[in-house]
DNA sequence: TCTGGGGTCCTGCGGCTG
DNA sequence: TCTGCAGCCGCAGGACCC
């Protein structure tokens, strides 16, 4: 392995400004912190029953064949011993603000890419704490002091290597590509290991002959493009020489928020689906509210029995943050899809994107119409599920044993 | 094997507008 | 008034990531 895993590293870090901080197994290792009696042991963490998936395992329970994004069931039958957990997304969450608030008591360049990872641009750092390689190891002390959680640091000009660096010194490593050591870091690795090469990509990159980054590296750009795509194919190319020159963006924006769900079992019933949408519609608005945001665009997502996932969305004359114009044009959508009467699904999904800070929205709606006083009725929820839950108030419609709406 | 839920980004098409 | 064109935007779908 180039670089090394272990404090006291004698790789030049020079100019090596861009760090890719990921946790390992995040979700597991909360848990086992919380309960010490399960170090050691296969941990799984996911909802036990329906047609769930693994969220995270343990390095242990991955040993067995285990991996996130399998089928709760597969897992199961994999590594019958696994204690499985069921996830605690709020701890996770709270876990992910002390862990950032670390990272940002190093430098205020970090980038949150999920709850447990960030990029971290250390430029303006070095002269306060030392080497970038010091950094990491300052880090990984700092979280694993505060936290009782693991980490994993790549070190590297930029960023795409520092995330491959994190990848391949996991778990609880820290690895340093040196800026001359790029490429022989690089090339040996499979295709898949490039940003943006999933199972398709990969197919295509087969087909060309292609099973390595030197493969890639090695090809003209104008044969990528031609089976990727122009952006793709160029992005493929950059990246296998190891250029990347995107900078770390603190803090960004969100650009769509939605939540989804999958049925127990298939649902053909108009009736109970538009139910399913309210509900959905409910927890997009309360997630644009408590984001501070307003949707100019409704998109519905519906995933029939065979899998094949339809989309349709639609843009308002005003963004809104308001759950009853999320439903009522998820409605419309829905019924605009034409689906066959009879037509199972198995998923339905509301997202909300083309986002906007609520001010500038509220701005636009305060010539009094129903949605303000929609709006108002809603916050009046918010702050009283604040208090009590989100089950302490909702539509009438949602309420066990009330009449379907149609 | 049997596929969650939260997202981002890209492509291609069609309509609108200057 | 019609046509061609470019640019922009909305929309749908797909691939990918964690």
């Amino acid at each position: 392995m180039t670089g090394d895993r272990v404090p006291g590293r004698t790789r030049d870090d020079t100019g090596c400004h861009i760090l890719h901080v990921d946790m390992d197994a995040f979700y597991v290792g909360v848990e086992i912190r919380d309960r010490p009696e399960l170090t050691g042991v296969p941990v799984i963490v996911g909802a036990a029953s329906g047609r769930s998936v693994v969220l995270s395992a343990s390095y242990q329970a991955r040993a067995f064949g285990v991996r996130s994004a399998m089928p709760m069931m597969r897992a199961r039958r994999l590594c019958p011993q696994a204690v499985i957990i069921p996830p605690t997304h709020g701890l996770y969450a709270a876990v992910s603000r002390e862990v950032m608030a670390v990272f940002r008591s190093v430098t205020p360049e970090v980038e949150p890419l999920a709850l447990d990872e960030a990029f971290l641009d250390i430029s303006g750092a070095l002269r306060r704490l030392g080497p970038p390689a010091q950094i990491g190891e300052l880090i990984r002390a700092t979280v694993r002091g505060q936290q009782g959680i693991t980490c994993s640091v790549g070190v590297a000009t930029c960023k795409f290597i520092a995330k491959l660096a994190s990848i391949h010194c996991k778990p609880d490593g820290l690895l340093v590509i040196p800026a001359d050591g790029i490429l022989e870091f690089l090339h040996p690795l499979p295709v898949s290991a490039l940003w943006g090469v999933g199972e398709r990509t990969g197919r295509v990159l087969a087909g060309l002959g292609l099973r390595t980054v030197a493969d890639i590296a090695h090809t003209p750009p104008a044969t990528l493009e031609r089976g990727l795509g122009r952006a793709a194919g160029a992005h493929l190319a950059a990246l296998a020489w190891g250029r990347d020159d995107r900078k770390v963006v603190p803090g960004s924006l969100e650009k769509s928020i939605g939540a989804e769900e999958t049925f127990a079992s298939d649902v053909a019933d108009p009736a109970l689906i538009r139910r399913e949408l309210l509900r959905l519609s409910g927890r997009t608005a309360r997630g644009l509210r408590a984001a501070g945001c307003a949707a100019r665009t409704v998109v519905v997502k519906l995933r029939l029995a065979d899998f094949t996932t339809i989309t349709r969305s639609r843009t308002l004359p005003e963004p809104t943050d308001v759950a009853q114009q999320v439903y009522s044009t998820a409605c419309e959508l829905y019924a605009a899809a034409g689906l066959d009467a009879g037509a199972r699904l198995r998923l339905v999904g509301v997202r909300a994107s083309g986002l906007v800070p609520a001010a500038a929205a509220e701005a636009q709606l305060a010539f009094g119409d129903r949605p303000a006083s929609w709006r108002e009725a809603e916050r009046a929820v918010d702050r009283i599920a604040g208090r009590f839950g989100t089950d302490a108030v909702r539509p009438a419609a949602l309420v066990d044993g009330h009449p379907q709406q149609s």
